[in-house]
RNA sequence: GGCGGCGUGGCCGAGUGGUUUAGGCAGGGGCCUGCAAAGCCCCGUACUCCGGUUCGAAUCCGGACGCCGCCUCCA
């Protein structure tokens, strides 16, 4: 599968903390299904604005997309996404981009313009086929173009010109740097070969970017990606985040405040083509719902899943009353990735799980539990039972509480609560005891 | 103008011709508890509006209204 990725030139924002957890939990979702994945994603370290950035910060644009990139890393790993198995950058493929260009050259599928090489969407027969749209009402709508040295304002640039002080490359049809929508066709080819079986992004790039990406693989006599999808916003109010607006959040800023396995529920819990709206509420609604699902760790004593250790379902011990819930997770996996309908039976099985403990059937509440944390974890979303180190001054008030406990004298039992509170942990009565925690 | 998506209970969010409820969060009541916490049980009886098809529609069809997106850099 092949996931469109950042242009680095700026912080992630909550829109790639969005899709790199969609496409993390089909991936992991995929490879927990027994099937092999090869997961490539690009990193766009030459374009315009990162040039921009470079002229504004009086450094280089190598510079520039080094820093971004690593702050790309980091937030990923935060997020708990995995690493792609490649992550070819664009200035890694200017010689195979050129070679491309030159064959459209050759053979009439493009053509050369004082600024450029742009591509000639009149030769491929089906342009506009992702968009749903015959050429020519595509062209109808297309804004006024500047360019009228274009023969069609959909033909977009292959290879833009060099300009001073920019950065460029050889090539026979002279100095330049490549256009963005010929590297994903060179690098998705290059890496997964004809007709791979996935190619997703977001809904903006539907169209023109990957009509263009399919127009140019067509016109080299490719077969492209069998299967394409495209994941929904990340909307601020009413309307979508975007760099136009400069309305976004940085994803860097949001992981601050926030345990990221609430983002990765927030995002599992609506379907990945839908928008979404991330706000403080939204946020708090999905930190709520994991400390349930955490609570179900501390009952059961269920160890944490979700980490980049790829399990089978078939290496899975799906006993009597797992089987079931199994099954219908897999059926709403398994049906376009409704991952909210996956999450409902969870927490449904998460309910049963108490309930069946609470009635004394542990073994088999455990057995349960035990499932759900298994299928929250092939999913990427950790059930952490969290820290019960005590230090010396917790354990001798806990000591000291259950002694005033068992002899019924509950004012020290309170006091001795409270002094456990103050000192930052939360204290519940278990069958065995005081039991205390960390938040 | 062309193309596409959406409108579900306080909020988020699945579903889709009819059997028993999606699920989460918030709220109310109860059980448990010395009191709490955690957990469990019960409670809202919702599907923008107007027509139509049907024995029966939130679900299909038609229309209206509203919102959003793409056609321009964007995940």
């Amino acid at each position: 599968m092949y996931v469109c990725g950042p242009t680095v030139d700026n912080l992630p924002h909550l829109g790639h903390g969005r899709f790199t957890l969609v496409w993390d939990v089909a991936r992991r979702w995929f490879t927990f299904q027994g099937l092999r994945v090869h997961y490539v994603s690009n990193i766009t370290d030459i374009e315009d604005k990162i040039i921009a950035r470079a002229r504004r910060e009086s450094r280089s644009e190598v510079e520039v997309a080094a820093q971004f990139e690593a702050e790309w890393w980091d937030a990923m790993d935060r997020l708990g996404v995995i690493r792609p198995d490649d992550t070819p950058h664009a200035t890694d493929y200017v010689p195979e981009m050129v070679e491309l260009i030159a064959s459209f050259l050759a053979r009439d599928v493009a053509y050369v313009t004082s600024d450029g090489v742009y591509f000639d969407v009149s030769k491929v027969p089906d342009y506009g086929l992702l968009a749903g749209q015959p050429l020519e009402s595509l062209r109808a709508g297309a804004r006024v173009e500047e360019n009228d040295e274009k023969r069609s304002p959909l033909d977009f640039a292959l290879w833009k010109n060099a300009k001073p002080d920019e950065p460029s490359w050889p090539a026979p049809f002279g100095e330049g740097r490549p256009g963005w929508h010929t590297e994903c066709v060179v690098m998705s080819l290059d890496l997964l070969g004809e007709g791979f079986d996935l190619h997703t992004g977001g809904l903006d790039l539907k169209f023109p970017h990957h009509e263009n990406e399919r127009a140019q693989a067509e016109a080299a006599g490719r077969i492209f990606s069998h299967h394409w999808a495209h994941h929904g916003w990340v909307m601020v109010g009413d309307d979508k985040m975007s760099k136009s607006l400069g309305n976004f959040t940085s994803l860097t800023d949001l992981l601050a405040k926030t345990d990221a396995r609430a983002y990765r529920l927030l995002v599992m819990r609506s379907h990945y083509r839908s928008p979404i709206e991330v706000s403080p509420s939204s946020i708090a609604d999905a930190e709520r719902a994991l400390e349930r699902l955490d609570a179900l760790a501390r009952r059961f004593d269920l160890p944490a899943l979700g980490g980049d250790r790829f399990e089978l379902a078939s290496s899975q011990p799906w006993a009597e009353e797992s089987l079931e819930l199994y099954e219908r997770v897999v059926a709403a996996m398994n049906d376009d990735l409704n991952t909210p309908l996956a999450v409902a039976e969870l927490f449904d099985a998460l309910s049963a799980a108490n309930a069946s403990a609470d009635e004394g059937h542990l073994a088999a509440a455990r057995r349960l539990a035990q499932a759900v944390n298994s299928l929250f974890g092939a999913m990427g979303l950790s059930l952490v039972a969290g820290s019960h180190v005590l230090d010396e001054v917790a354990e001798r008030l806990v000591r000291e509480r259950d002694a005033a406990r068992a002899a019924r004298n509950w004012a020290d039992a309170d006091r001795l609560r409270d002094e456990l509170v103050v000192r930052g942990w939360i204290v519940e009565d278990g069958a065995s005891g005081t039991l205390v925690r960390r938040p």
